[in-house]
RNA sequence: GGAGAGGUAGCGAAGUCCGGCCGUAACGCGCUCGACUCGAAAUCGAGUUAUGGGUCAAACCAUACGUGGGUUCGAAUCCCACCCUCUCCGCCA
């Protein structure tokens, strides 16, 4: 049933491969109140409950230990002391204000003198905004830490300090026996004239690439194939988003404020270039309160996504694995709070039909404590088979961020059966990220004579071509 | 980029010229509960923002009329800057 504006949220009708459609919101409503940078938010808008702040800061102070973080916990409860104190001084005062303003009026009206009330109101006023901008000051500097504090990892999370402490959870195909010794992609690529980092550092610099031919259509084929299986056989919504957005909608997602050196900002503009397509299609619901039936939503994306990588200097120089540009199918989930759990667990499936179908081994792993990302409460990472580098790589994390964005972002859905509106949660994955895919196949489907085999998947997104050789 | 119109609750919309019982915000729609009905429609009645403070829970108090400032004892209303949407014009893939 829809609650309210029945034109607001929709659903769409799907329809069957190669096309589909399904839910997107025809028109937003945004709540103007709940806007992230005005007055609502400096009233201690919390990024963790805060409620939960205040009555249990020992879940806080646990969750920031298992992360190893140095936040300290004591800093947002003495704040918090000084806060209540302001209000209940600025706000006894405003009452005074209040019940005094109508009385000013009626003297006014009826010609009365009102001169000492308004030297009264004069000092009220005057303490008042002293009191006010004391507060404000205070209110800020708590914003400012409940921004940086990372969410709270879920019970599940195995705990350790960093990538050495992850756990593998499981294994999937067989590495290809190789009777030779494999090569890496950028020397594969690169000897078939499909990959060219030279003229790349030409136009750009270093950390770009440019692809021709043969391997600009695999890359193509490669999106193709991961948008296809994402819409007709796991139910998202195709997307297009903006590729920059602004530094309210990089607030919502985690990105900002502690992560802008790693972004790419538009000079001159508020524009940021997306890191992920996970940062516009979560915030397409910032502010919006969903219909519990329209739960869940499912969106998912090809987008190019824009890194700095500032602070990996020296770290894969060479090749596709780390770059400036790369391209990513991006999966969103807006979930019912009690299943986004299960939401994480398909999702990563969903992820890992991709390498499935193209017959690449992988294995998937939990990340620890200490190595999940900002926002996550929990994370899986799929793990691709590198043999040329005869190691696994990261081509997707699946992370399910509980309620954290949602907070962030103030999105929110109306239960059906209850009036109180409560938040979200919000999951992303890679699904996969098409440049480390493209490296899977090449060094996966490479043969003795330095040609690549064409996997069956791609075929048809290939024009049938069967093997790219020089 | 130029000109004009606009931004008020889930939606639409009044109020803005002339500042003060107009912000639990008129009025309409939607939604929830109830009455009527065999049931439904229609009709009638009641209810229906969020956040913060406060409380065992309430009562109660404060804040928010696109955003940020200013004037004032007091601002949806007056002044300044900015953002966004719509219409027309220009430019453009």
């Amino acid at each position: 049933m829809t609650l309210s504006a029945p034109c607001c949220h929709r659903r769409w009708p799907s329809i069957p491969f190669p096309f589909s459609a399904f839910p997107f919101p025809a028109k937003l409503s945004i709540h103007k109140n709940l806007v992230y940078y005005g007055k609502r938010i400096e009233r201690g808008v919390p990024m963790l409950d805060l409620k939960l702040m205040q009555k249990n800061p020992e879940i806080v102070r646990e969750s920031l230990k298992k992360r190893s973080s140095k936040i300290d916990v004591q800093e947002f409860t003495d704040l918090d002391v000084k806060r209540k104190t302001l209000i209940a001084e600025v706000e006894a005062l405003k009452a005074e204000k209040n019940a005094v303003g109508p009385e000013i009026a009626k003297r006014k009206k009826a010609g009365e003198d009102a001169s000492d009330l308004l030297k009264k109101m004069g000092e009220v006023s005057a303490r008042t905004k002293e009191l006010d901008a004391k507060l404000s000051t205070v209110e800020a500097a708590q914003k400012e830490w409940m921004m940086s504090v990372p969410n709270i990892p879920h019970e599940s999370v195995p705990l350790g300090a960093s990538e050495e402490d992850n756990s593998v959870l499981r294994y999937w195909g067989d590495k290809p026996e190789l009777d030779f010794e494999p090569k890496e992609h950028w020397e594969i690529g690169t000897a078939l004239g499909g990959l060219d980092f030279e003229c790349a550092a030409k136009l750009a610099g270093s950390r770009f690439a440019i692809s021709y031919g043969w391997c600009a259509r695999l890359e193509r084929a490669l999106a193709q194939l991961m948008l296809d299986t994402q819409t007709t056989m796991h139910g998202y919504t195709e997307v297009v988003p903006p590729f920059m957005v602004n530094r309210k909608t990089m607030t919502g997602t985690g990105q900002l404020p502690k992560f802008e050196e790693d972004l790419f900002k538009v000079e001159g503009t508020d524009y940021f270039l997306i890191p992920t397509a996970e940062v516009p299609l979560t915030n397409i619901y910032a502010g919006e309160i969903i219909d519990e039936a329209m739960l869940p939503i499912k969106f998912c994306a090809h987008t190019p996504c824009f890194r700095s990588e500032a602070g990996s200097y020296g770290k894969d120089t060479k090749g596709l694995i780390r770059q400036h540009q790369f391209h990513k199918v991006e999966m969103v989930n807006f979930s019912h709070p009690d299943k986004s759990y299960e939401a994480l667990e398909e999702m990563t499936a969903a992820a890992e039909k991709i390498l499935q179908l193209l017959n690449i081994p992988y294995r998937v792993i939990a990340l620890c404590t200490g190595d999940m990302g900002f926002g996550a409460a929990k994370t899986y990472d799929i793990e691709v088979w590198l043999p040329g580098q005869n190691l696994y790589r990261e081509i997707s994390s699946c992370s399910n961020c509980g309620d954290f964005q949602a907070r962030r972002a103030n999105i929110k859905f109306q239960p059906t059966d209850s009036k109180k509106k409560q938040y979200v949660h919000t999951l992303n994955g890679s699904g996969l990220a098409v440049g480390r895919c493209l490296v899977a196949v090449m060094e996966n489907y490479q043969q003795a004579d330095g040609s690549i085999v064409i996997p069956d998947a791609l075929k048809p997104y290939m024009g049938g071509l069967e093997v790219v050789k020089a």
